[in-house]
DNA sequence: GGGAATTATCGATGCGTATCGACGATGCTG
DNA sequence: CAGCATCGTCGATACGCATCGATAATTCCC
């Protein structure tokens, strides 16, 4: 591999005149610029990045704390991790992956080691165990999820709040009076992150300021739980009823219950549920969905990150972004009167 | 943070001792290992990450390639990306993230940067344009796939000829004469990733041994499609007909055909396909599926990787791992008679 | 008990880059 | 044309660790 002293040979300069012309920290005539970079050419050198981490004390390494192996929401879960990556690499950062199994010791592992410049911290609970850990370390994290003591962080998340609200407005409007909130699955309500409690808030408030009838039913990954759910739904509804099923496991099932009960989607009862566009294409009827737009939660997540680090902030930061989320009616609600 | 010249100020030795502590490469007396400790908890030291790769040009980092936002399996990549990265952990490397919308630049750059010691490549094509890279490069590189020509690589994947194989068999050994092997989603047949024509080649081998009909048909996101292929299935047997559909996304679709027809799965009519077994298991009728094994295919994977950085072999490597498939059979084949 | 063979530790050097101070060359001002 | 600021480049040094050769301390054997 050549280094920056053979190219500097080669061009006839010093190593450091070489620094220069690729920092561009210090004026470099252009005649000069012009041999090195054709010296670079000519090697194909590329800058040792132990070298430059360690000369620099910057490594252009972004840790991305993921979940471990949750089984559910895997895909939801690739699509942050895909976009986090790329993202990165448009502000020239790479993406460490740090998985949750190592723990709180993970964090203070690539930190301590000066792997990462920083921490993406995703799927953060409403107490997490890494808190204190992200607190502590004197590195910026930036946590997708908002926990329930959220000082002295930085966070990001989909607004769920509104999106509950949303989902409770856009029903109501086309003439629900009582409006069921199927749950999250169990596996899912036990780890208590708190967009759960964020999204159920956001219906009550639209359902009060609307005076209209929220449910919360339980969700469950087998049939007769949701059965069970839609039951209680369709007795305690006088007109058409309608659902809200944020869980796309749980939006399944659902829908095959209801067209077993001979509803028809968007005719009979309103669905609302959650999908990338494209999944929510490829139903049978169109589902119409709430988007929490997981791709520019990422984006913004690293882009949040990349300015910490260009600021060089050394006192601990605190600030809160909420995404807005999007409706998309497709047929699976009813029409407007 | 402190240095490893730190820790030998507080206890007393050299620098270079306390990197033969670390590093075990030379002997140690009991006691100035027990002083070195001592120093190191005190000011919990960790290795400079920059300064290590500096002095020993070993990373400890995998490069891994992930294949550029696919929207369609995103969920079985993260396992694969999940079980990647806890793994290497095991081996104590970590894993930086390349996604694959860089191209073959991006390899040629995270190897020439010498940010990896070595490159983990997902989803290989039949013709892929990183291959010739992946040769010329001198660090070790591991594919999970097989190219066409596997030459001069380091080839794992999940053995599809002989799940092909296993499934015909096991179809036929329970009575089946036509089975209908639906193709994978057009989007993923565009790919030529060739797990696709090992698949399909193994349930042509085993229908030749057996002299039992393998019939192949088109599969496809949309309804439609899969139910123009059950017709022809369906035309083309005389006895109970047996599908064997690989691709997860098709075989909901044509489980709830197969049901609107009127055929019970297990009973009327066999399906195996391929999911986890706990979502195999939550399905009304438990799925009969083959198991591809991502996280063994995984695992292996990066075994191999870190064999071949630990040999610090330097020659090209050329090999070929097939790990084997397993299928279980639930609820949705025939009983042996 | 003296010399050889071990064992345990130290000091010095190199890895490849960034960066600081210095210095010669150039342009400008009066 | 003397004096001074500006521009462009160089040389030297530091970053933190691994590693090699050398040295001091200990043990062993005849």
């Amino acid at each position: 591999m050549p280094t920056s002293k053979d190219v500097a040979q080669v061009a006839g300069v010093a190593q450091s005149t070489v620094s220069y012309v690729l920092s561009g920290k210090r004026p470099i005539s252009e005649k000069t610029r012009k041999k090195v970079e054709a010296a670079i050419d000519q090697l194909t050198y590329q800058p040792n990045a132990g070298a430059r981490a360690l000369a620099s004390r910057k490594t252009r390494v972004i840790g991305l704390v993921i979940p471990f192996i949750p089984e559910l929401e895997m895909g939801s879960i690739m699509e942050f991790v895909s976009v986090i990556a790329s993202t990165a690499r448009q502000f020239d950062h790479d993406i460490l992956l740090v998985t949750d199994d190592e723990g709180a010791a993970g964090l203070r592992r690539v930190v301590g080691q000066q792997i990462c410049d920083g921490l993406i911290l995703m799927q953060v609970e409403d107490e997490d165990e890494r808190l204190p850990v992200a607190r502590s370390l004197n590195v910026p994290v930036v946590l997708i999820g908002i926990p329930r003591d959220p000082s002295g962080l930085v966070c990001i998340d989909a607004d769920f709040e509104m999106a509950g609200e949303h989902c409770v407005r856009d029903l109501a409007a086309v003439g629900h009076s009582v409006i069921s909130v199927i749950d999250w699955q169990p596996a899912v309500m036990d780890r208590h992150v708190n967009y759960v409690d964020r999204f159920l808030h956001g219906t009550d408030v639209a359902a009060k300021a609307l005076g209209v009838t929220v449910l919360h039913l339980p969700g469950g990954t087998d049939r007769a739980t949701i059965s069970e759910s839609v039951d209680k739904a369709l007795a305690s509804t006088t007109g058409k009823p309608a659902f809200i099923a944020p869980d796309r496991t749980i939006q399944d099932i659902l829908r095959r219950i209801l067209s077993s009960r001979g509803l028809t989607l968007g005719l009979d009862v309103s669905v609302i549920g959650s999908a990338s566009p494209t999944l929510a294409e490829l139903q049978p009827i169109p589902l119409s969905t709430i988007d929490l737009r997981p791709a520019e939660v990422s984006r913004r997540a690293v882009k949040i990150m990349c300015q910490l680090l260009e600021a060089d902030s050394q006192g601990p930061h605190e600030s809160l972004e909420l995404v807005p989320t999007v409706i998309t009616h497709r047929c699976s609600t009813l029409r407007p009167q």
